[in-house]
DNA sequence: ATATCCTATGTTATCGATAACATGTTATCG
DNA sequence: CGATAACATGTTATCGATAACATAGGATAT
């Protein structure tokens, strides 16, 4: 509508030919460490100045073969878990100077997979981080295609595989944690709801509770476990369930706040005194639990700092890449803490 | 480490060659909707798949003048408000082609916005969406550099003004809602816990709030509510001050769900009986609200919409932009809807 | 004083694709 | 049957920047 709506970008050009040099100079002007006097420095930077001129960064990228961009990969970005990631993930790329390209996944499509990376690569990305939990064996694809993918790949939340670089969470460690606490508390019967058990954290999760129940000398069998889906609704049945075949529970470790969330509401229905009858501890500290009545004692893990570490790592590989050197594939884990509250004190 | 290792970009010359054609008979066989025949697309079809050849969108984007590239700018992350609604904003986006730039910003910081906007075109999207709230006056930024940005820009979460493209939650009429169904069960003496003043959103709900009950002749004035900060901490404060002040209230209104999970837990520990004695409704109708107990009457904002109608809309501009149409900036309204549950019944 | 290096800048090639134009072949039409 | 249109393909210019190379003057070294 109006007229000086006609923006044409900028272009070093524009630039060059207004303050009387080559392109070339400009160039120098911009991405400084290179022989330019003082006198000619200062007139481009007027100009530039004066233009609003900003290199295009795609021109950049397609010449120096690389985008400071990294892709992301979500499944489920409308869960709390991955985009407190992401959030990290977002943190840590800007400090370190990369912008983020994003694709969320909703549902784990094998052939989307390989249209997602190729939709990456076309954009240049230097590296992709893969914030999707690993479900049954839906990480078969990476063995097949890590040959073919030109750059850094890294994964969150996935188990640790020689080769296969990735940062998770420990999740084992976090449910010992958990469990030691409640035995530190004098609990003896202590019952699991787990998450969906194809889901590798959620195997953890009921492995470290049924390890150190056993290391105690203390019962830990499928019979003293059901399992949920991470929602407050499933939660709510899978405690009714165990309720059944383990009626003088002392204790019960949820796999999940949420489902905990509605154990809490179940026992309150119930007449059942939280932590004096029954003790529960969650996984997560969503930040609703300290809120919940009781408070509820649970697992914290710190998902923006995985989501740094992510980042940290794929650049630290993408560098080594550049100098041509071998890039080492590590593992990372992060630690979990133990948050006390209420609910089994 | 593995000389397979250093695998080549595959550019369409190499299809070209491979293929015997000129590099613009691939580019045409790529693209569809020009002369090529049968015959020969065939041929460069199959040595496309045999390669595995992927155009560089970057190329492309370059001569072409267009990214199929969105900005995103969001704003805190961490919560789940921001990230339910790039949730919608990824998913449309995926639906309509385009892939999405992200920058997350932490605090609001008026230089940074500037390098933020230059990086996104700089990478040459087509259209950026700032997800973020209105909060004091850190929109006025918008009217100064609106003349200088040469795509679409829509606002999420801002008050409508007239020549600026934003999508909003009618936040007015959802607390009229609330307020309405309170008034339907009978009570008169209705408390209002608002958000930080300073945000649009806590204003609207809180004039929603006031202007119903005002209409029905009963109090609303600033005595009667007190201000949180959306926290579950702060809504425990702000619920404790304002007994004081009414403690014959017999219902509250609570600027968010967060807030409203701190008012429950401390009716429980003040005995004070839900919905008997205290009817609450919340706003947002997060995931846990269901499990809460009593389980919490709210207002819910479909911020997965919300994203969608963004993306929607942003698309639309750039297509008029496209053809030299002029661009009409609207603001679209999202109506929330009431959940009725246990705390008001 | 001549060879050599450092400084300062310009010129040309290049990244990977598409746009714009050119050219030749085969149908179609009056 | 010659003109015109539709088809099929190739050639060259272009997007906006940087890499690689070239050039030239002044400082330094031997």
């Amino acid at each position: 509508m109006n007229s000086t709506d006609v923006r044409k970008r900028i272009t070093i050009k524009d630039v060059a030919q207004a303050a009387g040099v080559s392109t070339q100079t400009v160039s120098r002007v911009m991405n400084k460490f290179s022989y330019v006097s003082e006198e000619t420095r200062q007139r481009v930077e007027t100009v530039v100045n004066q233009m609003g001129y900003h290199p295009s960064t795609l021109a950049r990228s397609l010449i120096q073969q690389r985008s400071y961009t990294l892709g992301v990969v979500t499944f489920g970005l409308k869960y709390i878990g991955p985009s407190r990631t992401l959030n990290g993930v977002a943190d840590k790329a800007d400090e370190l100077g990369y912008m983020l390209l994003m694709k969320d996944l909703d549902n784990f499509n094998i052939n989307r997979i390989d249209e997602v990376i190729d939709s990456l690569l076309a954009r240049q990305v230097d590296g992709i981080i893969w914030v999707a939990p690993e479900i049954g064996e839906n990480h078969t694809w990476v063995e097949e295609r890590k040959e073919k993918i030109p750059v850094p790949v890294l994964f969150l939340a996935m188990r640790p595989r020689p080769g296969i670089p990735s940062v998770a969470t420990d999740n084992y460690q976090g449910a010992v944690m958990a469990i030691q606490h409640l035995l530190d508390c004098g609990r003896k019967k202590i019952g699991h709801i787990s998450g969906p058990i194809s889901w590798w954290e959620a195997e953890e999760r009921k492995r470290g509770w049924r390890d150190t129940l056993r290391a105690a000398g203390l019962d830990a069998s499928d019979y003293h476990c059901t399992e949920g889906n991470w929602s407050s609704a499933s939660g709510e049945q899978a405690f009714t369930q165990l309720l059944e075949r383990y009626p003088d529970m002392d204790a019960v470790f949820v796999a999940n706040d949420q489902m905990a969330l509605s154990v809490l509401r179940e026992t309150y229905r119930l007449g059942i005194r939280v932590p004096d009858q029954l003790a529960v501890v969650g996984f997560d500290n969503i930040a609703e639990s300290a809120y919940f009545h009781p408070s509820l004692t649970t697992i914290s893990q710190d998902l923006q700092l995985l989501g740094e570490q992510a980042v940290q790592s794929v650049v630290e590989m993408i560098q080594s890449m550049q100098q041509d050197q071998p890039i080492i594939a590590q593992s990372k884990f992060i630690q979990p803490t133990l948050v006390i509250r209420e609910s089994s004190l």
